[in-house]
RNA sequence: GGCCCGUUCGUCUAUCGGUUAGGACGCCAGGUUUUCAUCCUGGAAAGAGGGGUUCGACUCCCCUACGGGCUACCA
């Protein structure tokens, strides 16, 4: 037990992140393992910008991204906006280093310029395709394509002068490549399998894999917890580490997020279709957890559940306890399903045992549906009785508009089973006593002395005052609605209804 | 197609060779309540299939099936 919770010096991780869009949640998961393993061993959170893709890069994305972690609680201690000693933090603002550092390669004999085009090697791959066979560059291919290995110097340096080229990682056959993988264990690969990958693009930007590699090492990371969808990249990016001579970080790679129901990965059409939030904060037309009502500490707590497990049968953890109990070697190997019905449960436990004080401090965009002319005490009276019945902040809005308007229609099959009880005489009587103003406590009595006379079923009185004051059955305890109503406001109700010419 | 990863109730998961396979969400029933919801109690519900290894496999190995990922000058 001690050495699972023993604190190990200096880590630095990273969420890496490319600006391509909104947050979803399976990356926001991602960057909580990440800040929980940081915050555990007293590290460093960093966040990179991977924004080496110009074609797919979106403007606001980034901003989204800070503000989402934000949101989150998840505040890196190195990033674009907060840099340490390490950056930059952004990918697209490297590009010396990695000219530096692929210039080594190359220098090295690791890598070598290419100068086929990308229409040229689809050709290629076609007609492989068309003999059921896969194209790879490398050991056998590369020497009947234009590169600096198949070319003499004199075209390559032609080459270099006059054509677009790339830079790939020269890969050796023959060997086994052997990795490992915190979450699955030891992997091994052979060399034939892994093609030789472009390291450096023609605009000049690394790919992933490259600018990946270099930026982990001169970072100093300690700890790679990414996504399950690299695990197949692994071998190569140890090829890279192998080809600086350097140590690799160690790696986990996280299981997916999928679908609630059929298969595959969970997507913002997902969300879309089924009617739950997929990103953190609202993009474009989509609500976020934020905008339905999450609190984040709950959507954290839901989320490090979803693949990870601390070994008990709790599940509601705040943050610092989350910090204290995460441990690797419990993540999950399979995918998991999301499911919006116990994140939602989740929240709901979360607004049981938040202050309200909190709550009206923190989320005032959801108590906007009470007048803002009521007074803090009433606002207070209504959250407190509604409270209990939240799911979601955002049901506060629907619950509580009973406060706000006189019942439009009463519900008919209600009215037709106490029809025979006589409703109007019952809110009648309830009127009479309603102009006395008797205190709360004692509404349950008379109503009780009262009826000791007409011999009612009382259930069909409460039911009649129930109809009368919000039109249907459902709501909590009627007296304290009246209360906060004011007299004035449930007399009137109670008025409409007896004077409600169709029944 | 090739390569890699995975598979315990509907869902999230516990189990690290010997358990009546445990918990939670959801579902169902009962209780509390003036109703609904909350809340409380109870219930139904699982080791993909087939081979091994072993005194004994959910647990270890192999095969199959199914699911997923990768196979870009995207990450």
């Amino acid at each position: 037990m001690l050495s699972l919770t023993k604190k190990r010096m200096s880590v630095r991780v990273r969420f890496a992140p490319s600006p391509t869009g909104a947050l979803h949640i399976g990356g926001l998961r991602t960057a909580l393992y990440n800040y929980l393993l940081a915050k555990k061993n007293d590290g460093k959170f960093i966040l990179r910008i991977e924004d080496t893709d110009q074609n797919r890069k979106v403007d606001q994305a980034e901003a989204y991204i800070t503000e989402a972690l934000s949101w989150c609680g998840l505040e890196p201690d190195e990033s674009p906006s907060k840099p340490g000693s390490f950056g930059p933090y952004r990918q697209s603002e490297r590009k010396q280093v990695y000219q530096k550092y692929i210039q080594e390669l190359i220098e090295k004999g690791k890598a070598y310029y290419a100068f086929d085009t990308p229409e040229e090697l689809s050709k290629i791959r076609e007609v492989y395709e068309l003999e059921k066979k896969t194209f790879k560059y490398g050991i056998d291919t590369r020497m009947s394509l234009k590169n600096s290995l198949s070319l003499s110097s004199g075209e390559t340096e032609e080459a270099l002068n006059t054509l677009p080229y790339v830079v790939r990682l020269k890969i050796d056959s023959g060997k086994n490549i052997k990795v490992k993988d915190g979450v699955r264990g030891y992997i091994e690969v052979k060399s034939e399998e892994i093609d030789d990958k472009i390291l450096m693009k023609a605009d000049g930007m690394p790919t992933y894999h490259f600018a990946n590699v270099v930026d982990d090492h001169l970072m100093e990371i300690t700890d790679v917890i990414r996504g399950e969808e690299w695990l197949p990249s692994l071998a190569l990016h140890q090829l890279i580490y192998d080809a600086f001579e350097w140590n690799a970080p160690k790696f986990m790679h996280l299981p997916l997020i999928l679908k609630p129901q059929g298969k595959g990965k969970l997507s913002k059409r997902d969300g879309e279709k089924m009617g739950f939030p997929v990103f953190p904060l609202k993009w474009e037309n989509a609500e976020g957890f934020k905008e339905r009502g999450f609190l984040p500490e709950a959507l954290m707590n839901y989320l490090a559940l979803l693949g990870w497990n601390p070994g008990t049968d709790e599940e509601i953890f705040l943050m610092d306890t989350l910090v204290e109990i995460f441990n690797t070697d419990k993540i999950q190997k399979g995918g998991a399903k999301f499911d919006f019905e116990k994140a939602k449960w989740i929240n709901h436990k979360y607004l049981g045992f938040t202050e309200e004080k909190i709550i009206f401090e923190r989320f005032p965009e959801f108590l906007n549906c009470l007048p803002s002319t009521w007074s803090q005490k009433k606002r207070s009276d209504v959250y407190s009785l509604l409270r209990d019945r939240l799911f979601l902040l955002e049901e506060l809005k629907s619950q509580s508009e009973l406060f706000l308007r006189d019942p439009i229609d009463y519900d008919l099959k209600v009215m037709n089973k106490i029809i025979k009880h006589d409703p109007k005489k019952i809110v009648a009587q309830f009127c009479k006593m309603a102009k006395e103003e008797i205190p709360l406590s004692e509404w349950k009595s008379k109503i009780e002395k009262w009826n000791e006379n007409e011999k009612l079923p009382f259930g069909a009185i409460m039911q009649s005052l129930r109809l009368a004051i919000v039109g249907n059955l459902s709501g909590p305890d009627i007296f304290i609605i009246c209360e906060i109503l004011g007299n004035q406001v449930t007399l009137n109700r109670l008025t409409k209804f007896i004077n409600n010419q169709n029944f």
